[in-house]
Formats: structure tokens, C-alpha cells, sequence
RNA sequence: GCCCUCGUAGCUCAGGGGAUAGAGCAUUGGCCUCCGAAGCCAUGUGCGCAGGUUCGAAUCCUGCCGGGGGCACCA
């Protein structure tokens, strides 16, 4: 099913083509009206005639009988209203389609690569934003039909595990994963960095220790495997609090792409891309350049003869394109990675590893910032745990639901605690451009009112309970006069849906959705407050049950497209 | 120094070249014998500055100012 916008903007299009072969009707929502064209302002000066002819010679030609009423305002708006009958008969449509409108898009494969906590460190907050945005993402893409191949692309190799293997000996293996089965990464961590910066006689054997590590010695590897198995272990039980999808078949880490590394240099060299730089091996792509105005390389083998992690991502675009098929690779990691995806897309893009056809897009946020408007730290410095960060969530949305009086038992008041917790939190992160930094407060995100993810849960648990009081009722029969004008902005809104998740993806911009959503909640609530729904009688609260069955599956859908759950009650 | 990004109401933020720039919070004033008031209605000297392109600029371009980030071997 077309949307109503994709109807309209249809219509226009063959209307605009006959005066002008391809002339954008520039459609778009409008506040005077339900949608209007302001395509004919600029054709006009195309064609040399005035706007508000050009507008009336359109709204003359196009074919909107049944769909729209059309007329012309200001200096040559098109103003759409949508008829009554077309109204009645999309959202009778809706009420019979689990997707209310969503159409399936022809499958592609999307390939996110979201999340990547380091190993043997733990989650902090600066993981939160990736993790949430790209798993909202993933949802999306699965919700329009989409193949999505997660990729959590943890930090598994590198320098740090010399120490940190080194450490876990010095601690006893029972010990260290003890230690790290209680998730105290930190702790673990921070050991084997003091040692380290202590101790000339562990840096000696760290740094054999990576040599060892590399050269694919087994009781190494063995070691480091119980480093990688705790941690994904521990990064689970941290998605599952969040209820975030990832799995451990999506964690594919740096180290996946050793055995490639030598082909990316050899094929890059075969290919006349690599250039020797201060005994690095390095590609120049064009357009990048570094302080002194000199070409700035993307180095893929340092001078050590290490790999550097462009060889590692540049392995993984092959990998991602060649063997996973992927039509869209979406890389959900921060801002400051900018130049360097962007290397990395060049060069892949100059070796033929990354047709044109392939969608390869840097989905870059911002910072999470405390109250100080810096980055958020502890009092004493430190990264913020997520897990602490939760669990005060919960403990916040507990307190108000005691609060509340919610009649509920102690064990299903703790689950919707968390519902409402995790909702706060995924909201407040999906509903600002992600670009920006934001401040996290939790006293705003937790806020049951305003522009906050348990103010949508609650649009919705309310919805349920009206419709529940309602008992069985056949909505399908229902039929749409829409006359109060709230019932009618409540309709356009739904009709809206398809759109907002259109929108959405095509910015990787999940706070679309949010916006979308407070909207609705918003037509909903001015709704219901106009008309009332089971005082109502007959065809008349029939079709408005029907609206808040739309209202709720839509608002069901919506959230779970950000990764909120809709509970029935709270 | 170059590049990227952000700058919109007291605060937190939307704004896909179009009409009078919108929400939420806060403020003030109205609404509950009525489906959940976690709500509704009302309430405002705001686009960092200066140019430019355009019939039309918060939006595009240039230059400044301010915050953040990046600019060769840590990933």
C-alpha cells in the first residue's frame, strides 16, 4: 500500500510533468492544510509566468478526484485537504494491516556495525549512544523488510591485551575470572594498567606477551580467549538489561579480520594504492591532508610491521560487501571517527572493494555530557559505568511507580521499573540529533510528562486500558465520519506513519520517529480529551475505538522501532 | 593553520529552500461528581554576527565570533 503521501506526491508529479518534464511538486505537510506543493512558485520563474497561474493551471490538471481537495493560496501554494471518503477508506485499510501502512521494501542488506565495547573494559556511557542508536536502526531496517547483519565490532586486539594477559597470570587465572565474572572490568583493568606503568619488568613481558599473542602462540591465545568469553558474557548480560538485540553471533571483533590483513596489503599494493611513508605503508587518498597542508595518510601496516586498525576496517568492508552481500553499510561509531571512515570509504571506494552502489554511511553522534555540560564523568573522573547508570534508572522509575500507587506485585512493578527505565534512557538518547552532544538528567528523561519515553508508554498503556474496558468489539467494521476535528488530526496523523519511517531511515535519524511519535500522542491526547470514547454509542464509538486501536498499535510499533517496549498498564 | 561539527524562546530541543519559526519543561491563569489530570486549553521582544545567492533563507554560499572534535603508525 502506497502512502498517502506517495499518492499525492504521485498525482502532482504527472500534473507538474505536463507542464514541465520532471518538476518537483515540492510536497509537503503543511499547517494551513492537510499537505501542500509549493512546486509552483518555483516552475513559475522557470517559466516565466506567475506563480499563481502556473499554481491554478495545476490544481486545474491534476487528477486528485477522490483523494484530495486542492486550492490555490498565497502567492501560489497548492493547498491539498484530504476528502473525507479517501480519509475513511485508508484508515479502514489500516485497521485490518499489522503494519498499518508500512509497505515491505524490496530486501536489501544492511550491514550495522554498532556497539564495539573493548574487551576487558567496561561499558561506559560513551557505548550507550552507539548501542542504542544502532540497535534502533536495526530494528527499523528489519521493520520495512530489510536483511540486517549487526556487527559489533568489539575491541579484541591490539597492544593492550599483552598487559592485560599479563596481568590475569599475575592474578591466577581462578582469580581473574572471578573477577571478571562479577563484571568488574574496571577493576581488572585498571590492575593491569598500574602494573604497567609501575613495573619495567611487566612492560618486558607484556610487550612478549603481544608478540606471543600475534605470533598465534597457543597457551596465549588460550588466555586471551578467556578474556574475550568473559567479556562478551559480561556485554551480554549488559544487553540484556538495556534489551538491546545483539547477540553473540553478531560480535565479530577486530581480531575476525586478522587472517584478510595480509591480503589488504598485498591487493593494495598489487593495485598501485601503497606507498612506503617513514616505513609505514600507507594509501594517500585524495582530498585529505594534514596539518602542514601535506597529503595525510591512511597507514594500513606500520613501521613495527603491526597493522594499523585501517587495515582492520578495510577488511571488514571486503568481508562486508564480498561475502555478506551488503547493499548498505552503516557505521554507528562517534563523531571523531569522521575523517578516518571517510579514508577508509576513499580508499575502499579507489581499490573496487566498495562499488558506488553500496550505501556507505558514518551515522556519527555526538557526546553524552554531565550537568556541567562536559563530557559526563564521576566525581572522581572516571568513565560512567552504564550498568550503575541503569541500575539508578530503575531504582528512579521504581520509586515514582511506588509513588503512583501502581497495583501492581513487587516482581511485575520491578519489571515495568525497568521497562520505564529503559525507555527513559533509549529516549532521551534517540530523540535529539545525533550529531549534537546532549545532557544526560535523569530527572528530565524520567519525567512522565512532556517529551519523555514513559510519556509515550503511557499514551499507550492508557490506549490499552480504554480499549480493554471496552471489551470484545469488532473494529473492522468500523466506519470513519470523522467529524470533530480532533478526531480528524488524530487520522492524518496515523496516515503519517509510513512517512515518519521513511524519513527516518533515510537520515539514519531515529529522533524523526521520536518527533513523530510525541506528535501523535499529542493528537491523541487532545482526541480523547474532545471525544469520549466508551460513553460514546453506537457507529460512533465503534470508530473511535478503531482510532484508538490505530493510535496504540501505531504507537506499539513506533517505540519498538526505537527499542522501547509498550507495556499494557503502568 | 586546515578540515568536520554544533550555535534557534529563561532551560532542553525540533525545523526535509516556502506562508505568521514550532514542541517539551519552567512561569501565569483556567479546566476533574466525566474512558487514566502522567492530561487539556490559554499565556512569549527567540534563528551567534555580517555579507551574498534566490521570487522566497533558520535552512544554501563566503567571512568572522563562540563551544566541541579531528589532523601519520593507540584502536
Amino acid at each position: 500500500m502506497a502512502s498517502t503521501f506517495e499518492i499525492l506526491a504521485g498525482r502532482l508529479a504527472r500534473a507538474f510533468d505536463r507542464l514541465a518534464p520532471g518538476a518537483d511538486p515540492v510536497l509537503r505537510p503543511s499547517e494551513r492544510a492537510d499537505y501542500q506543493a509549493n512546486g509552483a512558485l518555483a516552475l513559475a520563474k522557470t517559466l516565466g509566468r506567475s506563480a499563481r497561474e502556473v499554481a491554478a493551471e495545476i490544481a486545474d490538471d491534476v487528477d486528485l478526484d477522490g483523494v484530495a481537495s486542492v486550492e490555490v493560496a498565497g502567492p501560489g501554494f497548492l493547498n491539498l485537504t484530504l476528502e473525507p471518503a479517501f480519509l475513511a477508506e485508508r484508515l479502514a485499510a489500516l485497521l485490518v494491516d499489522d503494519r498499518l501502512g508500512l509497505e515491505l521494501a524490496p530486501a536489501r542488506t544492511v550491514v550495522i556495525d554498532y556497539s564495539a565495547p573493548n574487551v576487558a573494559k567496561e561499558m561506559h556511557v560513551g557505548n550507550l549512544r552507539s548501542t542504542v542508536i544502532g540497535d534502533s536502526l536495526a530494528r527499523l531496517e528489519r521493520l520495512v523488510g530489510n536483511r540486517v547483519v549487526a556487527r559489533n565490532h568489539v575491541g579484541d586486539w591490539g597492544t593492550p591485551f599483552g598487559m592485560l594477559i599479563e596481568h590475569l597470570l599475575d592474578l591466577g587465572e581462578d582469580r581473574a575470572i572471578a573477577e571478571l565474572s562479577i563484571g568488574d572490568l574496571n577493576g581488572f583493568y585498571q590492575g593491569a594498567r598500574a602494573a604497567f606503568d609501575a613495573d619495567e619488568g611487566f612492560r618486558e613481558r607484556s610487550r612478549a606477551r603481544v608478540v606471543a599473542l600475534q605470533g598465534g602462540d597457543d597457551e596465549t591465545r588460550r588466555l586471551w580467549r578467556i578474556l574475550v568469553d568473559l567479556s562478551v558474557a559480561y556485554f551480554s548480560e549488559i544487553y540484556a538489561k538495556l534489551d538491546v538485540t545483539l547477540t553473540r553471533e553478531d560480535v565479530v571483533g577486530e581480531s575476525s579480520y586478522n587472517d584478510a590483513l595480509d591480503g589488504v596489503v598485498r591487493d593494495l599494493d598489487a593495485l598501485g594504492l601503497l606507498m612506503e611513508s617513514d616505513g609505514a605503508q600507507c594509501v594517500f587518498p585524495a582530498g585529505f591532508t594534514n596539518r602542514d597542508g601535506e597529503p595525510l595518510p591512511l597507514i594500513v601496516r606500520k613501521r613495527d610491521e603491526g597493522f594499523g586498525y585501517a587495515a582492520t576496517d578495510l577488511a571488514a568492508v571486503r568481508d562486508r560487501v564480498e561475502r555478506l552481500g551488503a547493499d548498505e553499510l552503516l557505521y554507528v561509531v562517534g563523531a571523531p571517527q569522521t575523517q578516518h571512515l571517510a579514508m577508509v570509504a576513499a580508499v575502499a571506494r579507489r581499490a573496487g572493494w566498495l562499488p558506488d552502489s553500496v550505501r556507505f554511511e558514518h551515522v556519527a553522534f555526538g557526546n553524552v555530557l554531565g550537568p556541567d555540560r562536559k563530557m559526563l564523568k564521576t566525581r572522581s573522573g572516571e568513565s560512567v559505568k552504564l550498568v550503575a547508570l541503569l541500575d539508578e534508572a530503575i531504582e528512579r522509575a521504581d520509586a515514582a511507580l511506588v509513588e503512583r500507587a501502581i497495583d501492581l506485585e513487587v516482581d511485575a512493578r520491578r519489571e515495568l521499573a525497568a521497562q520505564v527505565a529503559r525507555a527513559a534512557v533509549k529516549y532521551a538518547d534517540l530523540s535529539t540529533e545525533r550529531q549534537r552532544d546532549y545532557v544526560f538528567d535523569l530527572d528530565r528523561m524520567l519525567a512522565f510528562e512532556g517529551d519523555t519515553g514513559p510519556y509515550l508508554q503511557y499514551a499507550h498503556a492508557r490506549l490499552r486500558s480504554i480499549l480493554r474496558r471496552a471489551g470484545a468489539v469488532d473494529l473492522a467494521t468500523a466506519t470513519f465520519a470523522l467529524e470533530e476535528s480532533a478526531a480528524r488530526d488524530l487520522a492524518i496523523g496515523l496516515l503519517g506513519w509510513p512517512d515518519a519511517v521513511a524519513t527516518t531511515l533515510a537520515g539514519a535519524a531515529p529522533h524523526r520517529l521520536c518527533a513523530y511519535l510525541l506528535d501523535l500522542a499529542q493528537r491523541l491526547t487532545a482526541f480523547y480529551d474532545a471525544c469520549p470514547v466508551l460513553r460514546a454509542e453506537g457507529p460512533v464509538r465503534l470508530e473511535r475505538l478503531a482510532l484508538c486501536d490505530l493510535a496504540a498499535r501505531t504507537l506499539r510499533l513506533g517505540l519498538g522501532g526505537l527499542g522501547i517496549e509498550a507495556p499494557e498498564r503502568m
